[in-house]
Parts: structure tokens; sequence; C-alpha cells
DNA sequence: CGTCCAGGTCTAC
DNA sequence: GGTAGACCTGGACGC
């Protein structure tokens, strides 16, 4: 049984069921979330060979349990295996920030016990895809979407458990796949020439999508702005990539946040311009903030 | 069966 | 720089 210690960088406690369960995309394939066992199945890619799926839940008391599935694997691969766990619950972000800020908003007091750690994917890269999928339709539609990408250009994991655990897609697979495939077995629609210029640009090279993790020294501003310079990307889309890399300037106001923010606050209607206004004070963290408040409720 | 719209974006003024 | 209209798809809804 491996563990990993829920401690952040700035040594603030990590709940690690909101990690879990953080943001919509828990939901999506080949990453599976197992609501009444409470743990998290992601599918990792490894150096050499099949990608591997991992189960997360809890351990002992403040650690989380990774279980490794299929045939133990060797030192290197279980590293490398644990790495790409803490990179997924993005455990070596420093969230103390953001909940000294917060520990004297009687609104968002509450995430200081270890919220605010969003699921981040594997790649830059998926989180992208994914999130272009979710513009401009339903949930249900998204939720098919990312399973034929998974199902048909992904690929197998060792001891995976059917086409829905294959590890998502490489921008190359992606890229190479025709027009008529996303329009036939995606149903992308309109967003399929999207998902396909986006794969190719990062197979090519002309994208760096991973360098905007990577690279901390970005301005905000300039992640955005190759962000939205990505076809299908907008601003809702920018805020959503954005969260889930770490970036948390910007407010994801979309037909969900909207009406779950008036909603909390009693209001008939409420300009984004307002929710700006009110989250305004946390700066860099304006969007976790706004996040937080419009999901305390997905757990408990 | 037609209309609306869902975790919006793009193009053309 | 700000704002209509079009846009794939497929459930939900009204008629």
């Amino acid at each position: 049984m491996l563990e990993l210690a829920l401690r952040g960088a700035g040594g603030e406690p990590v709940d690690l069921y909101r990690t879990l369960n953080s943001h919509g995309f828990a939901d999506l394939a080949p990453t599976y979330l197992d609501e009444a066992a409470r743990t998290l199945e992601v599918t990792l890619r490894v150096p050499r060979g099949k990608p591997r799926r991992v189960r997360v839940g809890a351990g002992r008391p403040g650690r989380a349990a990774v279980t490794i599935l299929g045939p133990a694997p060797g030192a290197n691969p279980r590293e490398h295996l644990l790495a790409g766990v803490r990179h997924v619950l993005r455990l070596d972000a420093d969230l103390s920030g953001f909940y000294a800020m917060a520990a004297d908003d009687p609104d968002l007091g509450w995430t200081t016990a270890g919220a605010g750690r969003m699921l981040q994917s594997p790649t830059v890269f998926e989180d992208v895809i994914k999130t272009i999928c979710t513009t401009n339709c339903a949930w249900s539609a998204t939720v098919r979407m990312v399973e034929a990408l998974v199902q048909h250009l992904g690929d197998a994991a060792a001891a995976g458990d059917g086409p829905l655990t294959n590890a998502f897609p490489t921008p190359a697979a992606m890229g190479e796949a025709s027009e008529s495939f996303y329009r036939e077995a995606v149903r992308a629609g309109y967003r399929g020439p999207y998902l396909i210029a986006v794969a190719r640009s990062v197979a090519e090279g002309q994208v760096d999508l991973e360098a905007l993790a990577r690279d901390r020294e970005l301005p905000d501003k300039e992640v955005e702005r190759r962000l939205l310079a990505l076809p299908g990307v907008g601003p809702y889309a920018a805020a959503h990539i954005m969260m889930t890399i770490g970036r948390y300037s910007r407010l994801i106001l979309d037909s969900w946040t909207r009406p779950k923010y008036a909603r909390l606050t009693a209001k008939k209607k409420v300009s984004d311009a307002a929710i700006v206004r009110r989250f305004r004070r946390y700066g860099p963290y304006a969007g976790l903030a706004f996040w937080l408040f419009v999901t305390r409720d997905w757990v408990d």
C-alpha cells in the first residue's frame, strides 16, 4: 500500500475528498469518481510500457492511499506514478496564501480546512480538450464527446477495465483522426475542427500547452492570451483551463455558476461585474474563491 | 413536431 | 471595444 501525505507545500491541510470532487472533470473519462467509496481512479502514462490505472482514496489519518491496479510495477515506474498522483491532486501547490485571506471571510472561512485543491489532468492538453468539450452544450454531451475520444483514440491501460480506462489520447492521435471521425463518432459538431486544430498545433510543436503549467514566471495575462488564441477557447474556457493549471485570477462565469451564485446569494439576477467585485479582494485567488463559493455544497 | 438551450465562441459589423 | 447571429448536437419542454 502506497501513501501520500496530505499536506500542501505551505504545510496547509488537504481535504482529500474535496480534492477528488473539486470540479466536474472528476466524472470525465478516463477519470472515474466513486462517490460511495470516495475514491478516484485515473490512468497515467509511464515512460515505457502501457499506461497504468491508479486508484486514490483515504489512507491512514492525514494520508491518501494509492493503489496501482494490475501487476506490481518496478521501483521506477512506481515513483513515476506516485509523482503523477501528486500532480493530479496538486499536492505540491501552496494554498496557505489563499487560506490567510479566506480565514477572515464568513462565506469562505470553511475552506481553510483543506478545500481548494483543483484536480488537474495529467496534461494541460487534456484539460484544454475537455474544456472545449464543455462549451455550449449540456454536460451529457461533454461526457459523450470525451468518452468517444478516450475509447477510440486512447491507449489501453495495463489491467484496464474497458476502453473508458484508456489513457487520454495524445495530441498526435487526435491530430491524425479525420474530420468525419469527429463528426460521426465524437458527434462534436462545429467543435470538431477546433479539436483537430488544437491537437495538430500541439503535436507539431507550434503550441506548447504544457509550458503554461510548468512556467510559473508567465503572468496570468499572458497565459490567458495564449489560451484565447486557441480555436474554441473564449473567456469561459480560458478561465476554466487556468483554474486547472493553478491560475486562479479569472472567474469561471457560465450558465451553471451564474445562476448558482444568484441562488446562494438570494438574488434574482447578478451581473458579472458584481460577482467580479465581490471576489476582487482575493486578487490572484479570485477565481478560486468564487468557485469554492458556488461548490461548497458538493461535499457533505 | 417545433422551439429552446445547455458549464460559449466566432465572425462581421 | 462592444454587440447581434450563426452554430452542431440532442434532451427537455410546450403545443
